[in-house]
DNA sequence: TACTACTTTCAAAAGGTTTTGAAAATACAA
DNA sequence: TTGTATTTTCAAAACCTTTTGAAAGTAGTA
């Protein structure tokens, strides 16, 4: 396969996987482009490469930077802007990591601690009570298991994922 | 807090984490309704509590069904169907990685393995295929592992958790 | 068979999100 | 300061997904 097919498949790929993840698809695309990207790029350079307009590119490249995966490139010189991702990918899913977590779990605990609070008066009220007790003692654990992963190391990340497959 | 407000803002929340999973909001509304139902809903009731069409709620029942997320059941004597959810959590968690993992994970895999054939024969090409390698094994890490997750049954599961936050 | 309760389909409408691109703002250079 | 390259903003347009509801289909009942 040519450099230039892959590239583009690569870009797509990674376009709609981010689209089910919280990222959309232009904002993945940009960081795929930037993370197969030998040296920084401008936003000129990304606009071109992407067929995007200058407003779509900037929105996107500020929320990447927002989300930690991209940074701003000065060279010396230069009076434009250049960018570079986070290639490092256990970087990239912590960073992915702190932002879902934040914006989706918890919430999601906060409405379950206070709905929780409910009298259990009648059988209704009974079932609505375990089911919230349920899904709020997970919802903790997965919080406080990514509270953990998001502070740890590389290293340690890599070797639980290794245990839990055996 | 009053059982209706609760369940109220229970549903509310719960369609909301849905449609960042994957999941459209009235089809994560539909199972948190089932959720906390002590009863098995029938369609009829499922459209009044959420005031939402006999098309839609029809279409999103049947997607819920797809996903092993909600069971038809059939009460003797009676002419309509009843529904009723999953209640297991852990259960609901397997039910979608299983939809996640064959709808996302696996094309990305397929992607990234046809496309590390390039030949690295410029510093571009050494650089894509650096990242993709990279990639890939992360994917791979990720899928058997997802893989063993959803073969495994709930105490594995729970035990893995609970050692992953020590 | 015809009736009725219920379910399913699907084209059109509504609703939501993303993208565009012109205009405004900014920042550096001369 | 003025000129020019670059970045940012934002209202309108394009695009995509979801929802509606009438009509068609299905299946049990008499």
């Amino acid at each position: 396969m040519q450099l230039q097919e892959a590239q583009e498949k690569f870009i797509q790929s990674w376009g709609t996987l981010g689209s089910h993840w919280g990222i959309n698809r232009t904002m993945a695309q940009v960081h795929a482009l930037l993370l197969i990207s030998a040296e920084p790029l401008s936003a000129q350079e990304i606009m071109d490469a992407l067929k995007i307009s200058s407003g779509n590119a900037n929105m996107n490249i500020r929320a990447l930077i927002d989300w930690g995966l991209v940074f701003k490139e000065l060279k010396p010189g230069e009076r434009k802007e250049f960018f570079v991702a986070e290639k490092d990918m256990w970087e990239v899913i912590r960073k992915i990591i702190i932002q879902r977590k934040k914006k989706e779990l918890e919430p999601v605990i906060k409405v379950l601690n206070e709905i929780s609070t409910v009298e259990e008066n009648s059988p209704e009220a009974e079932e609505f009570v375990r089911v919230v007790q349920d899904i709020r003692l997970f919802a903790q654990k997965a919080d406080s298991t990514l509270e953990g992963l998001v502070k740890s190391d590389q290293k340690w990340f890599v070797g639980t994922f290794l245990n839990m497959i055996k």
